[in-house]
DNA sequence: ATGGTCCCCTGACCGC
DNA sequence: TGCGGTCAGGGGACCA
């Protein structure tokens, strides 16, 4: 489900319901997530009060007095704030039970998304991570320092969290798009002016999915239930055979390790 | 270091 | 209705 928008729009959705407010328990009923669920999570966080409710790449950072909770969505993972004694369904793994009674409930069939307790509020999984793309850290220049040399597609490098986080495979093609870059591109042989440009699409793209709550394509929805509106806004995106907004070509679909990558043939070079 | 490929898991959908 | 194949918003672990 999740790239940036979907997570920074989770945590506008969660924030309120925890901040300030003491975790009286967690409960854990499927540990087995990307990585195990701590055993000892509800000893950590019973009692404690969360500080605030940050976002890193897209890892939602639940700041407590001592420690973090991080927790990541995968592919398929969802939160939601619900009422106390809100009845269990398949695939509801954990729940921060707040003193206030409201649940924080996780919910992901598939599995990938993770939880994990960080003692000193960091984590081996935050270093070495690229810069915000909605920061000034992130710009063209950043872009074309990181892609000199490199062989690989520019569309893999943009989705390659140690040069910038939070693009995943619906942005990256959107960016690409509205750049004019096709996506096959090396990363080495692109101007400095077009990684201007590439730079500016992301934060574009991004920005306006925040806005309008992310895409939601199948089952993503924000913790109260609505589904994000980007949607509407893609351009390429499941779009293949379809005509081009802005030329009229049958948008194309192509692999790029081993994900769906779409572009304009015409219109993307 | 870099660039490929594979895999974790469940569910939806499509063609037969 | 059932069955097998394909695909899905992430990203770490391998391999050459």
């Amino acid at each position: 489900m999740p790239e940036l928008p979907e997570v920074e729009t989770t945590r506008r959705g969660i924030a309120p319901a925890l901040i300030g407010h003491r975790i009286q328990r967690a409960v854990v009923r499927q540990p087995s997530l990307r990585w195990p669920v701590p055993a000892d999570l509800d000893r950590h966080v019973a009692g404690q009060r969360v500080r605030d409710v940050g976002r890193r790449a897209k890892y939602l950072l639940i700041r407590l007095d001592q420690g973090s909770v991080l927790m990541h969505l995968g592919m398929s993972g969802r939160l939601r704030v619900l009422p106390p004694d809100s009845a269990v369904e398949r695939h509801d793994h954990l729940d921060l039970v707040m003193e206030t009674g409201q649940l924080l409930r996780l919910h992901d069939p598939r599995r990938f998304g993770a939880v994990l307790w960080a003692p000193q509020h960091e984590h081996p999984l935050l270093t070495g991570l690229g810069p915000e793309p909605l920061s000034d850290a992130f710009d063209g220049a950043h872009l074309h320092a990181r892609c000199r040399g490199r062989r690989a597609a520019i569309k893999v490098l943009l989705m390659d969290a140690r040069i910038v986080v939070g693009v995943g495979n619906i942005y990256a093609s959107e960016a690409l798009f509205r750049a004019g870059i096709d996506p096959r591109r090396a990363g080495g042989r692109i101007s400095a002016a077009r990684f201007d440009a590439l730079a500016q699409a992301v934060r574009a793209v991004l920005s306006e999915a925040v806005e309008r709550g992310g895409t939601t394509l199948r089952d993503y929805t924000a913790p109260d239930g609505a589904p994000g509106w980007f949607r509407l806004q893609l351009a390429v995106y499941e779009r293949q055979g379809k005509p081009c907004t802005h030329c009229g070509t049958a948008i194309r679909r192509v692999l790029s390790a081993q994900r769906s990558t779409y572009f304009c043939p015409h219109c993307q070079r």
